[in-house]
DNA sequence: TTCGTTAACGAACAATTTGTTCGGTAACGA
DNA sequence: TCGTTACCGAACAAATTGTTCGTTAACGAA
């Protein structure tokens, strides 16, 4: 019995389609781009494509799913979490700055939006649970966790996206530092008095 | 010579088209809607879609920007804006709170991609200008005012995506309270010290 | 190296969807 | 009342989607 997934050609192909896919996002947009295009790009033939995803959706939350996951065990990371911060953003700054070909296609196009409604359970998850760890027992926090929650993940994907999109002028250790500055004082001040 | 606008029949006609793209993004993804869709739900001949709008986008575009366009005359209004606040938030909730089926369709879908194509020079222009005037002379913020304003643009519409995906369960007054309470710190705080 | 497995090809296919055209009908407004 | 014009609806080419299937060749285990 040959294994089927980790056949050379397979994934080939598998990286091919994506590449395709990642090169197209940075010529046009999303909807724009049809199956034949990406199979053009990638040099596959039609039926192929569809032995490997279902659709173009599909595509796109395979590779969505293989970055959320990256980056999930980015924060569950121990060595990365310091005691200053909720989330290690400079390291994932970083590794943004990294991988920008990968994240600007992935951000922009269906991207922002898919990445709303995967993610954010994880992330609303994790940091409703952080917050409640941070929280004094029996004090009630001045705004529900659930939208404190909502805030920082959301403040995290705007700055990142407005650095994406602006060509990156500052470098990760400045926007880790912009976007604590930004965020912080709010947790303290929701933290603090109920 | 008559007048092509305020003609009954386009302006019914205009209506019914809207009316229908906003009924339909209850029920399914923007991207999943066909023109055929809605022209069945308007009940309007294919050529009458096409004689008002270049494409499904076009429908999308000019509603969001109609929108705006709302939004703006909120914004801009003397009365509205007070002391404490930058954008007169709890007005802006309580618009969103009356139109809900308009915005829950709006913000769904393209529309929140499309908000920030559009939308976000003017928010951040406006913003930023605001920001400048809160500034003291001289100083240097300690973030600059684009990313700010990027902030705190972003943030506004990630508390009120919240709001509309988890069926509004505060009132605006709340919300607004909230969004203060998490945005006024950061932006004391950068302003204060260079 | 051999050999059975299987991924890729590519052409052909029906089904949708898109955007346009055009002649006839009826609602509009001056 | 009457000229204008928005709407209809059918028909159309073009593009796209997702599937099928016989053939070829790359793969990997023995």
């Amino acid at each position: 019995m040959t294994n089927l997934k980790t056949d050379r050609r397979s994934q080939r192909t598998q990286r091919f389609i994506h590449e395709a896919l990642m090169a197209l996002m940075q010529e046009k947009r999303y909807d724009d781009i049809t199956v034949q295009d990406i199979i053009d790009r990638a040099d596959v033939g039609r039926s192929t494509f569809y032995a490997h995803y279902q659709d173009k959706e599909d595509l796109m939350t395979s590779g969505l799913l293989r970055l959320m996951q990256i980056l999930s065990e980015m924060v569950t990371k121990p060595s990365a979490m310091g005691e200053t911060s909720l989330l290690p953003t400079q390291e994932l700054f970083e590794h943004v700055q990294e991988h920008q070909n990968l994240f600007r296609g992935m951000v922009r196009g269906r991207g922002l939006e898919l990445f709303f409604e995967k993610g954010q359970e994880y992330w609303n998850q994790k940091l409703t649970a952080d917050l409640q760890a941070l929280l004094p027992k029996g004090q009630v926090p001045a705004v529900p966790l659930p939208v404190l929650a909502q805030f920082i993940a959301g403040a995290f994907v705007t700055m990142l996206r407005w650095w994406l999109d602006n060509k990156m002028p500052y470098s990760p250790q400045e926007m880790d530092e912009m976007l604590q500055r930004l965020i912080m004082p709010a947790v303290r001040e929701c933290l603090r008095e109920g």
